[in-house]
DNA sequence: GTAATTGCAAAGCTTTTGCAATTTA
DNA sequence: TAAATTGCAAAAGCTTTGCAATTAC
């Protein structure tokens, strides 16, 4: 259950000498509710109804810390602000530049492509912290159908 | 010569019925002379030297111009403000996002991974208009390095 | 002369920061 | 109580915009 996983997280924290504060639980758990790609902003409103006090600095203060400890990550989808979750990096993300739509595939799907690009020019892609922009396939489909039309 | 390339693109300009402002003829030149990846910020220091009157807003209507009538465009590399480039963009763009440099690779190297993942999921990944993030080989041997210490 | 362009100042958006007041351990 | 954390307001970084004054055609 979400009150499971926040405690761990707590947990976490606590066992590396970091402060359990009110505000820090609220937003873990506003992060586990929200479960995926949520922005610093979207937890804000979130917390903002049951506790007007939570002030935004300290969502942005907190997802630092859980960056820090390795209990969160963010990623950049584009334009537009950073997303946030739980846990470890462990899929890759495609954002479409067009809908906004945020796809994860397995990261191994392009492993082969990381490597032979490694292979030929020594760079090695991260493909966790910026997103891969495109187009998803709905948004293809209306493109091709506008230039039909 | 540099003079050419501003005219030709000065041209293009004047014959899709835009108007040549002294402004944009500093803007143009500006950019041919910086060459590769100059931010909007680099072009308005570049010009401000010579035509102090010359404002930054300009240099971002320009900038938005040449890309609307297909003259320039602009890459995002990872964090940091868009990079911009005359002509069209050929290339895909590694990004280091350790020491910000910025490679540039031939578009078919990531052909056969593009086309993969358009079958595997119906994603266009779009390498223009976002860089690829990630470590450039001397990055990633001085991390090894400090990882042996 | 008229429509487009510019300078300027202001604001927008996301995020960070300095500092005094508060809270945690 | 000492040290960490928070609220607040302000600023930072990049970019856009409204409007009145200027300029290109």
């Amino acid at each position: 259950m979400a009150g499971d996983r926040t405690a761990s997280i707590l947990q976490h924290l606590k066992d590396r000498g970091i402060r359990i504060t009110v505000d820090r639980r609220l937003v873990v758990e506003a992060m586990v509710r929200a479960g995926d790609h949520v922005t610093a902003e979207e937890l804000s409103e979130m917390l903002h109804l049951a506790h007007p006090d939570l002030h935004a600095a300290t969502v942005y203060r907190t997802l630092e810390l859980l960056e820090d400890t390795g209990l969160a990550y963010h990623v950049h989808l584009g334009h537009g602000p950073a997303r946030w979750h739980l846990g470890d990096p462990s899929h890759l993300h495609l954002a479409c530049e067009r809908c906004g739509e945020v796809e994860e595939v397995d990261d191994n799907l392009l492993e082969t492509v990381k490597s032979q690009l490694l292979a030929a020019t020594g760079f090695k892609i991260d493909t966790h912290h910026f997103a891969l922009v495109g187009r998803c396939s709905r948004c293809l489909a209306q493109e091709q159908l506008n230039q039909v039309t």
